[in-house]
RNA sequence: GUCUCCUUCGUCUAGUGGUUAGGACACAGGGUUUUCAUCCCUGCAACACGGGUUCGACUCCCGUAGGAGAUGCCA
């Protein structure tokens, strides 16, 4: 039987590193077992819903190279795609449910939930539903129903005995049933299906093979394996994946720094490093490979390399496989990426003009490798397009220098300018070891006042080169101004 | 409270009875370099604890401790 899993997200929030992290684990299980990987929309939370939440599920899974096989946009034999267009689907399930005796109709109202829910926390009771309505006679029950009473469907939980279920990573697990949530809601009052229930009916309808999900589910699983027996279906294969935690080794949140996907995009990162990192949250191939692209995950991925314990979300680590991802980027798709940076932060025009083009292209491979983000860019290249903001006289001498030595670094630099401008930069190089001799001021010296000069820091690109970008008229001009500012 | 899961360097991990416990990030030091970065070298640092089983346990079993998750008409 080929594979068949499934991604089901709910439309209610921002992908996070967590929910992408079990999608890309349930797309590489498709792809390097030949199976189909099926994207479903588990939008039976009216409350909560949000139209922006599924746009940025497919903005996300764009952004990242991921496609489905099935799902929304691309259609498939097993639609629709979208749980809220499949209500009557769930509804007569439940129905099946109640008629075999397996669930019941519970009229208790969410205020009576309320209290009791209080009540036990008060007396320090087990908290869960008191099972009033179970006991409810058929006729009473469908009395009540008619007669328009507001009413949920729950799942009769057996009162003995245990369920148990496998689990491909962790082994078998067993559950007394009296430990299992009571009598959950399969069915809410206005008509929609739990999570439960609208989970387990469409995993049956859609023939998914294996669940791979986070391990926070493991406790309602049984509850899902009793649903499947209830309807006399056979539970698909379960895969539990460690949770992804915060830096203080709690599940990953907001609180923790940017967890959302469209966070870490505008922050600069590139999805490649984004899919590596997390691929290797809970997963790693052998001893040592780290470097791994979408393409060979989709290869080399298998479930026996999966870890149990839980992740702590590095940062740090991710940022280092930014700027791996970035100093190995083919030149102009940098530079096509990194525009809307630079236009944001006002350095291009929209559109970029032809002069801009022209130096963007040239200063590229200057600050490629010096790039952790893509939003890093600007503040290597500001001052090849705008003007120096002010800085102080005293950024023009170099720490171990004078304000004498520094003016006559400039001054001598500038009369020079002819003979290690616009040569290659080896000739420049020399011309200008050649010069520091003669000056007897040491080479970094000479070139740190030139290149505050230039580029208003301290920090900068490659100096010759930014200057050969910049221009020899720009060049003077920014020197004569240090100059004047060193003698005022 | 109850239930379930988990436990190797600070972090991600390799390891399936006999290893100097390996790699990566981070950190520290050094080299290259006109700054920064890249690159290279070196260092740092771990089997939670206690019992078994065994000739021999990081590896198997049982406890303890610690951590996490779940206990909704949210998923």
């Amino acid at each position: 039987m080929s594979v068949r899993v499934r991604y089901a997200p709910s439309p209610t929030g921002l992908q996070h590193i967590g929910g992408v992290r079990t999608a890309l684990f349930n797309y590489f299980f498709a792809r390097s077992s030949g199976g189909t990987f099926i994207l479903r929309i588990e939008d039976t939370d009216r409350e909560r819903y949000d139209p922006r939440a599924l746009q940025d599920i497919f903005d996300t899974f764009d952004w990242l190279g991921i496609q489905w096989d099935e799902g929304p946009r691309v259609g498939g034999p097993y639609g629709p795609y979208f749980q809220s267009e499949r209500t009557a689907l769930y509804r007569e399930h439940a129905e099946k449910l109640v008629q075999a005796g397996q669930g019941y109709y519970c009229f208790c109202t969410p205020e009576r939930l309320e209290k009791l829910r209080e009540e036990q926390t008060k007396q320090k009771e087990p908290i869960g539903y008191d099972r009033r309505c179970r006991s409810l006679t058929q006729e009473e029950a469908e009395r009540r129903k008619r007669g328009g009473e507001p009413y949920v469907v729950r799942l009769k939980i057996p009162l003995e005995g245990t369920t148990t279920f496998h689990d491909r990573l962790i082994g078998t697990v067993v559950h007394a049933n009296k430990d299992i949530n009571p009598d959950p809601v399969l069915l809410k009052s206005d008509g929609f299906p739990t999570y439960h229930l609208a989970n387990v009916v469409d995993d049956h309808h859609m023939r998914i093979t294996h669940i791979l999900r986070a391990q926070e589910w493991i406790p309602s699983c049984p509850l899902h394996v009793l649903i499947y027996q209830a309807f006399g279906w056979e539970p698909p294969e379960y895969c539990h994946l460690p949770m992804v935690m915060g830096s203080d080794g709690h599940k990953l949140s907001k609180r923790h720094g940017s967890t959302s996907l469209i966070e870490f995009r505008n922050a600069g990162y590139v999805p490649e490093a984004i899919i590596n990192y997390i691929s290797l949250l809970g997963w790693s191939y052998d001893d040592s490979r780290q470097l791994f692209t979408k393409e060979d995950l989709e290869k080399l991925f298998t479930l026996d390399k999966l870890n149990k314990a839980p992740a702590v979300f590095d940062y740090k680590k991710l940022e280092w496989f930014n700027g791996v991802y970035i100093r190995e980027r083919d030149k102009g798709k940098l530079k096509k990426e990194l525009i809307p940076f630079l236009q944001r932060d006002g350095i291009l025009s929209n559109p970029i003009t032809e002069e801009e083009d022209r130096k963007l292209t040239a200063c590229i491979p200057l600050i490629q490798e010096r790039l952790k983000f893509l939003t890093d860019a600007s503040q290597w290249v500001r001052f090849l397009f705008k003007d120096l903001p002010p800085y102080p006289a005293e950024a023009l001498i170099p720490k171990k220098g004078s304000k004498e030595e520094a003016r006559k670094s400039l001054e001598a630099l500038l009369t020079t300018i002819d003979q290690w401008f616009e040569k290659d930069p080896q000739k420049s190089e020399e011309f200008l070891r050649t010069l520091s001799e003669s000056l007897q001021i040491k080479l970094g010296n000479l070139l740190m006042p030139l290149r505050v000069a230039v580029t208003g820091s301290s920090v900068s690109p490659p100096l010759m080169e930014s200057i050969q970008i910049l221009g020899r008229e720009e060049t003077m001009k920014r020197i004569q101004r240090a100059l004047q500012l060193l003698s005022e």
